[in-house]
DNA sequence: ACCGAACCGTAACGTACGGTACGATTGGTG
DNA sequence: CACCAATCGTACCGTACGTTACGGTTCGGT
């Protein structure tokens, strides 16, 4: 059991223990919830004493797996500097896609599964992890992005974290509990840039300052 | 295990049967995914033999379980007879708060737990059915009612699953995912009232036939 | 009253899995 | 090479749980 429930954490690894955890993890997207001690360590090619002395317990084991992939997603920052409304419309836009791969990913789609297992047996720090690090994350990391659209005067609202919300919706709509339950919703790569666009339009037509000018009500498909 | 993996299926049961049922939910409410088929028993006060008999194993019971609680979710039609825009934004947001009961139960967020870690078991009929009973059932009975305000002149839009997709993202925006995550987040009667009425307000914004007049384009908080 | 079916409560069985122990192996260091 | 620590592979233990079996009980039909 780790005693860091927080975001970080996971850069106190080995290159071994990395190997290892990338191993856990091709493990929960392949065989899903058949993760066992002895399955890990078997595809990591390590012995089960090395598991427990490197991890403590099993939950140990998810937890660092956990905290290690959300060590890998960390997307660089979106600069809220000379903003013009085709800037903040890119941002949100790479912001939307990011989120949207992220979240049809293989890898996210069976953490998350493991999570919200996780979350339903009482102690479980997993799904708070996943939360942390997914969530609410990226929620403060677009939070200056809109504040400086809005300083910029691109943007209106009042509550940043409830504009942020709203966003969140727009661009996930039903992809995640829909994949999540084992909907096998096809989201390639072009699907996504164009949900994305779409997200993006209604949210700047719901919050942008000045009316959205070209940005078509009915939207095309 | 039942043959039946679509919708219905919950009425050829016996009082006593969905006694037990009954037992196996609020089982599921209190001990997550403690849930042990003599747990099952014990709680519903009936033998181990007779779950066996009645269900087959303990998918049975777990799909029994489903779709009984899905049959028990079957939320009245809206009619769409002589819509004006005040009956068409009560339709839309009293749909919206009954999502917002629904995915904010304890029942259901119980449910989909389930569900969802069964998901990630290979072969798992649970996720389709709470998927055909939950996501895709609102969306074909919101669909009508969309499309009877587009014949009304007071919804503009194309494809009807598309703009339910966006309407249930704006409504659902991050609720139901950081519940089943284990977020206890309180949706209050009032905070899901208000919640259903910004979406709705904001689905009309985005789609509203006509300029949404009085409808606040800043979000009062 | 009698019979059989359904059901209850509980004991028992087999297996899967978390966790531990231990000998064998590897690799680095003097 | 000798030595030591870390790790591997595997066998083992205890327990939890799904599933089955069975004796006793209830209850509707005749």
């Amino acid at each position: 059991m780790q005693e860091v429930n927080d975001i970080d954490a996971g850069e106190t690894l080995t290159q071994r223990q990395r190997d290892v955890l990338d191993a856990v993890l091709r493990q929960m997207v392949e065989e899903g919830d058949r993760l066992t001690m002895t399955s890990v360590a078997r595809r990591a090619r390590c012995s089960k004493e090395t598991l427990y002395r490197w991890f403590g317990d099993r939950d140990g084991v998810l937890t660092a797996t956990v905290q290690w992939q959300a060590s890998k997603v960390r997307a660089g920052t979106y600069d809220s500097q000379h903003l013009d409304v085709a800037a903040l419309r890119e941002s949100l836009e790479s912001f939307a896609i990011a989120w949207l791969e992220v979240i049809s990913s293989e890898t996210s789609i069976a953490l998350n599964r493991v999570a919200v297992a996780h979350a339903g047996s009482g102690k479980s720090n997993l799904g708070r992890i996943v939360l942390a690090n997914g969530r609410f994350a990226i929620g403060e990391r677009l939070k200056p992005v809109l504040e400086a659209g809005r300083k910029a005067g691109l943007l209106a609202f009042e509550d940043a974290e409830e504009t942020f919300r709203t966003f969140f919706g727009l661009v996930g709509r039903d992809v995640q509990i829909r994949l999540l339950l084992g909907d096998d919703m096809k989201m390639t790569a072009a699907t996504i840039r164009q949900e994305a666009s779409w997200a993006t339009s209604q949210f700047l037509s719901l919050h942008g300052a000045k009316p959205p000018a070209t940005e078509p009500r009915i939207r095309a498909l």
